[in-house]
Parts: C-alpha cells; sequence; structure tokens
RNA sequence: GGGGUUGUAGCUCAGCUUGGUUAGAGCGCCAGUCUGUCACACUGGAGGUCGCGAGUUCGAGCCUCGUCGGCCCCGCCA
C-alpha cells in the first residue's frame, strides 16, 4: 500500500509552521459537521492536530468526508495556517490544517467505548479491548514515563560504572519465599524450571565472578495471589555492588530517585532520606512501610493495664501484649455507624475488638468510661495529646497485631479525613533498617528469614545467632515512598561458614542445603567479596510518577486478580501432543 | 483459602426494598438541518439473551441455589 507519508506529527504543528504544505496520518478522533464547514480532530501518539474542509470551497471533498467515522485511519494533505477561534487547550490549538486531500488507510468498526481520557468504561471491558484502550492519551503518557524510567535507569547507573548483564529467565526452583512459576523440561522427564522470582543468586554470583558493579531492568515472577499494586510479573531495577556497607548502597539509590525525580517531576528531593528501624517504625506508625506524609502517630499504652478494671486491658498485659491507641483527630462526632465500621475494619487485621473513647461537648463518651479512672482519663488525656473533638481508638493485642491494627487504622483515618488529599502531590522517601533476621512461622514450626536466606545478620548480632536467633538484626534495608515498599534489599552473606549456619536454622538439613544450594556455597568458597543490593520496583516507581493507585495502568498488557489476560485469553488449555511431549499428565478433581 | 462489592441497550447507570401491563435515563450510534466547532447544537429514529444455568411461583431483571467473570481487601507475596 503506497499513501503520503506524514510531514508532521499530530502534536508538532505551532504557528510559526503557518503557510506550510504538510501531510499528516493518524486516528480520526471526532468528526464534526457544520453543514458549511467540517472540522475533523486526528490523532497520533503525540497530539490532536485539527483537520478543516469547506464544503463550498471543496464540495467534492465534503462529500467523502461522510464516510470518515471515529478511529479510521487516514492520511491528510493540506495547508497549515491560523485558526479563527483557537482552542487554547491544546498545544496545537492555535493552528489548523485546511486540507485538499485525504485518504483512509483503514478503517474501523464503532469501538465498545470512546477514546478518551474521561471514560468510566469498566476495566473487563478495556482489558479485553487493550489496544484501544491503550490509544487514549492518559496511558500514552504513562508509558512515556515509564521509558523515561528506563532511560534514567540507563544513564544513571552507567554514569556510575555499572555493567548491564542479563540473567537467565530459566532457572532453578527454590523452596524459599514466593510460589514458583515452573516450566517442565522436555528434554529431562519430570524435571522442571522456574522463572525468576528475582535473579538474586545469579546477582551474588557475579560480584564473586568480579563484576563489581551490576544493574539489570528484570522481570520477575511470584505465583501469589495479586492486588492493586501486584502482578504476578512485574519489573524489577535490580541492583548489586561489592565492597560496600550499608551507608554505601544507600547513597547510591537516593541519588538515583533525586535524579528520577528531578528529571521526570521537575522536584527537587532531600537527600539522604530519613532512616528508621523496623522496630520505631511499628511503635509509631503500625507498619513496615510507614507513609510519614502526615504524623498521627502511634501512643503506646501498655501501663495503663494496671491502673484500670478493664479486663481487656489487663488480660492483654498478662498475656505479654500492647496496648496502644491513636487519636483521630477531630473524629469525637463520630455516629455509632461509622465507629462499627472502623471496628469491622479492624478485625480484618485480626483483631477482637476495637476500643474508642470521644471526647465531645467537654464529656468523655466510650463503652469502656465505667472502667477508666478520673487518673486514667487524664493519664489518655496527656498521651495522646487529646483536645476537644477528638477520637481515641485503642487496640489491645500482641505486639505485631496491635500495632498492625493501629496502623491500618490510621491509614483509614486519614482516608476518611481528608488527609490523604492535601498531601496527594508531596513525596516522602525514607528508609526503613534493622529488620530482624527472622521471624517464627507458626505453620512450620520453624524460623524463616524475614528478608531471605542470603541476608547479612549485623555484626553485633552475630552472637545471637546461637543463643537468641529471634532477637538478631539483618543488614537489610527497604525504601518507601508515600508509604509503599518501592524497593527492598541487604548486605549478603559472603562467608561460607554464615550461609551454612543460616540454613541450618531455617531448619534445613545438610543434605537439602547441599541439593538447593550447594552452587552457592561452593562459590562462596572461592574468593566472594563483600556485596550487597537492593531490588526496587519499576511498576510502583512509574505509579508514583504517574500519579496513578492501580499497577495496572503502568503494564501495557496486564492480567486481572484471577491472573488472566483478557485480550489474549491466557493461560489456556494445551494440546495433548504438547502434553505428551512434557511427560505431563492432566489431573482431573 | 476467606471477606466485601459488582454484572441490565455499544458505554455509564436507574429499576431489585415490597415479584405483576410494553424494562427506563444520559452519553454514543443512524438519518436530516446547520459557516468557526473543539463535550458543537437542534429535529427525528434504531437499539435489550437483564452474565450463564437450574429452582420457587399463575407470573422472575427482582426471591433461592449453583456457576462464570470484573474490582477491592485479609491470608499469601523470603
Amino acid at each position: 500500500m503506497s499513501f503520503p507519508r506524514r510531514s508532521n506529527t499530530c502534536g508538532e504543528l505551532r504557528p510559526e509552521n503557518s503557510g506550510e504544505k504538510v501531510v499528516l496520518n493518524g486516528w480520526i478522533s471526532t468528526v464534526r459537521d457544520m453543514g458549511g464547514l467540517i472540522f475533523i480532530d486526528l490523532r497520533d501518539r503525540y497530539g490532536i492536530t485539527q483537520l478543516v474542509i469547506h464544503p463550498e470551497l471543496q464540495p467534492e471533498l465534503a462529500a467523502r468526508s461522510k464516510e470518515l467515522k471515529q478511529e479510521f485511519v487516514i492520511w491528510a494533505k493540506g495547508t497549515a495556517r491560523m485558526r479563527e477561534n483557537p482552542n487554547q487547550r491544546i498545544p496545537t490549538g492555535l493552528i489548523e490544517i485546511l486540507i485538499d486531500e485525504f485518504g483512509i488507510l483503514n478503517t474501523a468498526e464503532l469501538p465498545p467505548f470512546e477514546i478518551s481520557d474521561d471514560i468510566e468504561t469498566n476495566e473487563e471491558l478495556r482489558l479485553k479491548y487493550r489496544y484501544l484502550d491503550l490509544r487514549r492519551p492518559i496511558l500514552q503518557k504513562n508509558f512515556i514515563v515509564r521509558n523515561n524510567v528506563y532511560q534514567v535507569v540507563h544513564s544513571y547507573f552507567a554514569d556510575q560504572n555499572f555493567l548491564e548483564i542479563e540473567t537467565p529467565v530459566l532457572m532453578k526452583s527454590t523452596p524459599e519465599g514466593a510460589r514458583d512459576y515452573l516450566v517442565p523440561s522436555r528434554i529431562h522427564k519430570g524435571k522442571f524450571y522456574a522463572l525468576p522470582q528475582s535473579p538474586q543468586l545469579y546477582k551474588q554470583i557475579l560480584m564473586m565472578s568480579g563484576f563489581d558493579r551490576y544493574m539489570q531492568i528484570v522481570k520477575c515472577f511470584r505465583d501469589e495471589d495479586l492486588r492493586s499494586d501486584r502482578q504476578p510479573e512485574f519489573t524489577q531495577i535490580d541492583v548489586e555492588m561489592s565492597f560496600v556497607d550499608r551507608e554505601d548502597l544507600q547513597t547510591v539509590i537516593e541519588g538515583f530517585f533525586a535524579r528520577l525525580w528531578k528529571e521526570q517531576l521537575g522536584v527537587q528531593i532531600q537527600t539522604p532520606f530519613l532512616r528508621m528501624s523496623y522496630h520505631d517504625a511499628m511503635e509509631n506508625y503500625g507498619s513496615d512501610k510507614p507513609d510519614l506524609r502526615f504524623e498521627m502517630k502511634i501512643k503506646t499504652i501498655s501501663e495503663i493495664a494496671d491502673k484500670t478494671e478493664f479486663k481487656v486491658f489487663s488480660d492483654t498485659a498478662e498475656a505479654g501484649g500492647t496496648i496502644a491507641l491513636i487519636n483521630a483527630k477531630g473524629c469525637g462526632n463520630y455516629s455509632r455507624k461509622q465507629l462499627d465500621e472502623l471496628t469491622e475494619f479492624a478485625k480484618k487485621y485480626g483483631a477482637k475488638g476495637l476500643s474508642w473513647i470521644k471526647f465531645v461537648d467537654g464529656q468523655v463518651n466510650s463503652p469502656i468510661a465505667k472502667f477508666l479512672s478520673e487518673e486514667n482519663i487524664a493519664y489518655l488525656r496527656s498521651t495522646a495529646e487529646v483536645e476537644e473533638g477528638d477520637l481515641l481508638l485503642i487496640a489491645a493485642d500482641a505486639w505485631t497485631r496491635c500495632y498492625t491494627i493501629l496502623g491500618a487504622l490510621r491509614l483509614e483515618i486519614a482516608r476518611r479525613t481528608g488527609i490523604f488529599e492535601k498531601v496527594k502531590n508531596t513525596y516522602s522517601f525514607h528508609w526503613v533498617v534493622d529488620f530482624p533476621m527472622f521471624e517464627y512461622d507458626a505453620e512450620e514450626n520453624r524460623y524463616i528469614a524475614m528478608h531471605h536466606p542470603f541476608t547479612s545478620p549485623m555484626d553485633e548480632d552475630l552472637h545471637l545467632l546461637d543463643s537468641a536467633p529471634d532477637k538478631a538484626r539483618a543488614k537489610a534495608y527497604d525504601i518507601i515512598l508515600n508509604g509503599a515498599e518501592v524497593g527492598g534489599g541487604s548486605i549478603r552473606i559472603h562467608s561460607n561458614d554464615t550461609q551454612q549456619k543460616i540454613f541450618k536454622l531455617l531448619g534445613m538439613s545438610e543434605e537439602e542445603t547441599e541439593l538447593k544450594f550447594g552452587f552457592l556455597l561452593d562459590a562462596l568458597k572461592f574468593g566472594a567479596p563483600p556485596h550487597g543490593g537492593i531490588a526496587l520496583g519499576l511498576d510502583r516507581i512509574t505509579m508514583m510518577l504517574t500519579g496513578t493507585d492501580n499497577i495496572r495502568d503502568v503494564i501495557a498488557f496486564p492480567k486481572t486478580t484471577s491472573g488472566l489476560s483478557l485480550m489474549d485469553g491466557c493461560p489456556s488449555l494445551v494440546d495433548d501432543k504438547q502434553l505428551n511431549e512434557l511427560h505431563i499428565n492432566i489431573v482431573k478433581d
């Protein structure tokens, strides 16, 4: 098919092009036929340009334009000129093209939804017709931003002497961590590759090979349930460095974010970022990824247990639990219904109940008021800095659960009171550090690594590995932006002895260790340098830069929450022939 | 694995509480009119497997059960 090629894009022409002969190619956005005057908006990735036809001057052209419908692909030849009535809202709004010829490159059926930014079509339909959805300028903008992120990543890390090295997509399945996506081997009957949850061990081994600064933009796969910020395949900015400690790595990453925010948003962000311990994050904000754009700190009031009759409090204290609260400022007017909703909300996080105290009209209003002495009230007032009109929400539970409940309530109150709306265009970066090495898994009756089993313990906690492993802290760090974890990493173990010890603590036998991680232990014997790294979530970073709260807005072809791709219909059944080659039988249930 | 919510015209939704005549609205679409529109305007028109399958009932968009999807959350995600 031969056709006139565009001389310009649809977002390019300005008043200074007035008088030029131009050719545009693009999609028809709208046709406005005024009778004596016909306007056509032509759209491409770069913008929209108005075409105009005067039926009086060009009756034949006007007649042919009747068949033009939205989403037809056309070429149009004409002369750029100033508009009589400019449109100030678009960059090309001062000019238009008086066309003297056009041709249809392809027709289009009526699309199932309008190609426009302000549609509210349900997502099911948008995903089925993803190619149409992706024509919408707002989504195109998201992928331009995403592309800018790739560019900044490559230039920043190249400037810092990092090498991008590709790691395998078909790798060994590892038992720790997320569920693997498995790929059957045709040649080796009954054996499987796994898709990487992350290239963790490859990048560590690259350090042992002497590539002292590695980075890669890499797809990772985790077969776990989805969320609005989680897809089964996602993209990491994977980084690893030799001869570094935590601070060195954090400095490099802070520099990266500062540059990205500067280049993409023109925003100067303050470095170095605040460092906060896991313990403080939990006790003050009830989360290992606290949103620090607002205060509403949690206050611990466990000591009240000894001074009140309230059985829930004394029982909690006796069981070694924690009592704490948040002050929902100005929520003293909440209705019974609203308080019931908050209680239900707290129950999702494992709360058995939720105590509340309203301070309104100079009164103390609470279902537990009868258990609280004057002294108790005075204590609460001063601890929580209560003012008239406030609402205290109190949780009493085991340490982690107590703070997790209040952390979730803190966010919920911020949502309900418009605090989030107020801070929406601000950015708060910080590190959470000093994570515990292990957490106890009651189901499996053993310790599991909180970060991953290759994370180095803090030097001063090394001795705890033998005596009190649950007290040992790790050289791990998460980077938090506005309450979202956008990256996490650690200084790794580079000694064979320590690595073996950790595997043992995690309940792995020597045979098991050898089978699963023998290659790593071998590599650690041949001069492994001290090293550490981080993986940044490229999708989540792009979400922040584009201001969306849905990861599907920054992934071109995402899956639904049940892991389906509605456009191409995967996953799908395969031929018996394919299964036979792979020695696989499907078990019918 | 669990909870919530949702599926009605091409799209967005109302109708469901309390089953009952021909299931409505806005947008879009089609035809016509219109010389400065850009959410064009005006006039007229077409358009429905109420997600799917059973059941209850004289009668089901509405009630019951099952099932298939979408979205959000808990668990899970080292």
